[in-house]
DNA sequence: CCCGTTCTGTGCGTCAGCCCACATAGGACC
DNA sequence: GGTCCTATGTGGGCTGACGCACAGAACGGG
């Protein structure tokens, strides 16, 4: 079930993908291939990181943990970005957790590495922020979706969210961790996922989920998924990755 | 009671202030000042920026209004940070509005001319990418904010995180304005305030708060408030500007 | 000084989601 | 094939926040 033997091209993550030939020569040396397996968290809150992580079969949550234990997802990061912003934005650190969602494989970068790649100010550097502008974009509206929506559309949203990161339509997770992620009770997940499950949306068991019907599951959700959807599409369309510099379409 | 008339200097905003003096001096003649009155939208959601902001005495709100009309506040900007911050991240635009929240003024800069000086790798550069880190840690605590906390917390977090960015413990903002930012009902907003008004740690009337006893106050706040705070400071805790490079204490 | 407008207070009924307690059921491991 | 463990299902009582409807209360302009 793991496919962390599987053998991956550092280009099957996104943003190594649109690097221009030279910048993604410069780098390749540097990049080591790196297990990302179930649960593992990639950095602590206010730890420092060593490595930015470029994830191509995985997924990976960002997460903020409560005092009280409590929990709730910030974001979801998969081969279309990056672990580890505060790197280049300057901070080292932040105050919240980031762990593997779904079992893969992934490249890491080491610290000095990306920061002297990133201070080139190449294409590199346009990257990062462009795709940093899409999570900010993913984070605003997950404060939004938690203000007003309900725990079965925000179960839709988390859904479409992952599949758009994953090559299959299947997703190994307990309801249990579903609720983690969305800071709700289990019993809220059970009830949302029973409601998908009764109208043959998706089918689940014991910690086993497939989406049999994205169309309908895009009809339930709200319309933050949209929103972060179209900021992503827009921000992260690189062109022919050779060129200098990105131009903005729309 | 607007203190637009009132003239400040450049240097009132922190990030400016923190410019080393060349930096600074190469920018002063593109800084304009600008009078922020309540209400105006800085900029609209997917709309193009042609400047970006740096309040001194007022405080503006980034907002989501979803389609159903109902808003939801993402951050708060104050003379600590800049509105506009996807001119340089790349982004040109985001689906976000910025509306002022407290009348004042600010300086603003052409977009050309903040991304030549952001292209340079200075300390500029420097300075916008802690700060987006920073608001990115507000919105993330927002985010986790509206998910567990209750309206008396989340009127606390809201309070202190506008009071941090005034000059003075006043405020001018109707309780159906405050709902609208914590996309809450005004009612809800009447109560928790009640809470506060009738334990002595606010006044107000008819749209005009006063913190009376700030300390109570941040005895009732959620610990999303202390996260964001320090999160500040330790991002924007800058030494003498005109040191080439900031270091990270912590 | 009056009248309209804006802001604030209050009292319902309703409901989603919480907490708690337990019931079932599918796998895994002997 | 039995036993344990983990995952899922279900019910009941509770509470915070919502929606609606309206009452007072401060201000502001004629």
């Amino acid at each position: 079930m793991s496919s962390s033997s599987v053998l991956v091209s550092p280009k099957q993550n996104h943003l190594l993908a649109a690097l221009p030939a030279d910048d993604y020569a410069r780098l390749l040396p540097a990049l080591e291939p790196v297990a990302m397996p179930l649960g593992w968290v990639v950095y602590e809150s206010g730890g420092r990181m060593g490595h930015v992580y470029f994830p191509t079969t995985s997924i990976i949550s960002l997460l903020y943990v409560m005092e009280s234990g409590a929990s709730a997802e910030i974001a979801i990061v998969g081969d279309e970005g990056l672990v580890g912003i505060s790197l280049f934005m300057g901070g080292e650190t932040t105050p919240s957790r980031a762990v593997v969602q779904s079992a893969g494989v992934g490249y890491r970068l080491n610290a000095a590495a990306l920061k002297r790649e990133f201070a080139m100010g190449g294409e590199m550097q346009h990257l990062a922020l462009r795709y940093t502008q899409a999570l900010i974009t993913q984070m605003a509206q997950t404060a939004v979706c938690n203000r007003h929506h309900s725990v079965d559309q925000q179960l839709c949203r988390w859904l479409l969210l992952s599949m758009d990161r994953l090559p299959d339509n299947q997703l190994s997770m307990t309801q249990e961790l579903i609720a983690n992620m969305l800071g709700v009770r289990r019993e809220g997940v059970t009830e949302a996922a029973g409601h998908l499950q009764a109208a043959g949306i998706i089918h689940y068991s014991r910690g086993h989920i497939t989406v049999l019907d994205r169309t309908r599951l895009e009809q339930r959700v709200c319309e933050c998924y949209g929103v972060v959807k179209s900021e992503y599409d827009r921000l992260l369309s690189y062109r022919v990755a050779d060129t200098a510099s990105a131009i903005v379409r729309r």
